[in-house]
DNA sequence: CTAATAGTGTCTCTTAGACAGTATGGC
DNA sequence: GCCATACTGTCTAAGAGACACTATTAG
């Protein structure tokens, strides 16, 4: 076969919302190149494996967390020709998605690290994770995706916290309430309501069927 | 190094509208395997090239068009075991638009195949081909793509049969006009006209700075 | 009671969609 | 004149943004 021969990685953009912001989960590297340095988690692609299959077992090695459930998507791939010491290597990023609370405990061998905190990190893994981040916020304007950042049963207004940790912005409760409310299938509304808490309990809904949101919900504020 | 190796292709979707359809550039397959059938130009990507150098490769050997003044990005790579015959090869599939008129010459070993009437496919270019239409589909909502299948100056009307064309509906003339011109950056008007035609010289424009739609044009009905 | 959070209602402004009507060319 | 195409104007309905207000809990 013609062609240059490349080694295959999957690397993962691992987002969740804690303590109001938008966090990555980040591993430090045992082995070189790059020892020591702060990356993304990932690994080789091994013989039998389609893409997300690796993606969807490395997700399980460093969080404990198993499809289905979360949300796994490929992002594009990486492969400047001096991207790896090694040789030529091919980096498929992907975008995951977890709730909050899902992963109490500190995730084996990796932390979390709000994204506009880390420092630069091995490879090319920083570009990996901006387009990883601008994927999440681009697909919470027309999709129902944000849902995947919250534990289920959810309120709204959990739901309007992940909104406002990932664009970085404060949205009225209330139109907020109305929109999400209003689009079919986005929340299915159960008869729970909250039972701990300050104010009055809030009701409980679950995800429902929806993938789009029509119309979208616009981050931008009517650019001049 | 520990890992599969694989050898690393580029995939070429190259869109354009004809005849007021959207219309895909395929070839014949000279070698083995798949010999003889279609499938979307590409090739192997050389020991120094970045996967976006292999694509504008390859679009000027199978078009003769090069970049910049064309559309290209990453849509993304397919590597499941099974799909080369040769063993593992990662795909990596690329969109590119090109402006009607561009290639009034049959393209070099090519040929232009409206996207609903192609065949069977070699490989899993049929996959690919689905997910850069839809890419495309989806990315005249939000941005000012559209304008990239337009030779330059263009006038409104050909704008409008893009949209039509590529999402297989009929807008309203008068609405699309108020909606482009008053969309900051889009088209930029000129002071000259067309001088061919039946009916009224239409004004022509050249393509603005603006690359994303605020508010976007939605293309689905409010769905029931 | 007060504080805090949840949820509803109302008004305005912008914009999409559905039309009618006018303008300017070729024939 | 006629026809074709380009372009403008007007009305209506839907949705976003900006508020005031009510509801239900903990203390």
């Amino acid at each position: 076969m013609r062609g240059n021969v490349f080694a295959v990685t999957v690397e993962l953009v691992v987002l969740t919302v804690r303590d109001g912001r938008l966090q990555v989960l980040l591993v430090r590297r045992e082995m070189a190149p790059h020892a020591g340095e702060l990356a993304l988690p990932g690994g080789f692609v091994r013989p039998q494996e389609d893409l997300l299959e690796t993606a969807a077992r490395e997700l399980a090695e460093g969080t404990g967390l198993a499809l289905p459930g979360h949300h796994l998507e490929q992002l594009g791939s990486y492969a400047a020709p001096d991207r790896d010491p090694r040789g030529r290597v091919l980096g498929v990023g992907h975008l995951a998605l977890v709730p909050a609370g899902s992963l109490d405990t500190t995730p084996v061998g990796g932390h979390w690290s709000p994204v506009e905190e880390t420092g630069p990190l091995a490879f090319d893994h920083a570009v990996i994770l901006t387009d990883g981040v601008e994927r999440a916020r681009a697909k919470l304007e027309y999709t129902t995706l944000a849902a995947s950042f919250c534990p289920e049963p959810m309120t709204v207004t959990q739901l309007r916290r992940v909104y406002e940790a990932v664009w970085g912005v404060e949205i009225d409760p209330r139109n907020f309430n109305r929109k999400v409310t209003s689009t079919p299938g986005f929340l299915l509304p159960t008869e729970e309501r909250t039972s701990s808490g300050r104010g009055r309990p809030a009701q409980l809904f679950k995800r429902g069927p929806a993938t789009v949101l029509h119309p979208p919900m616009l981050r931008e504020p009517p650019a001049q």
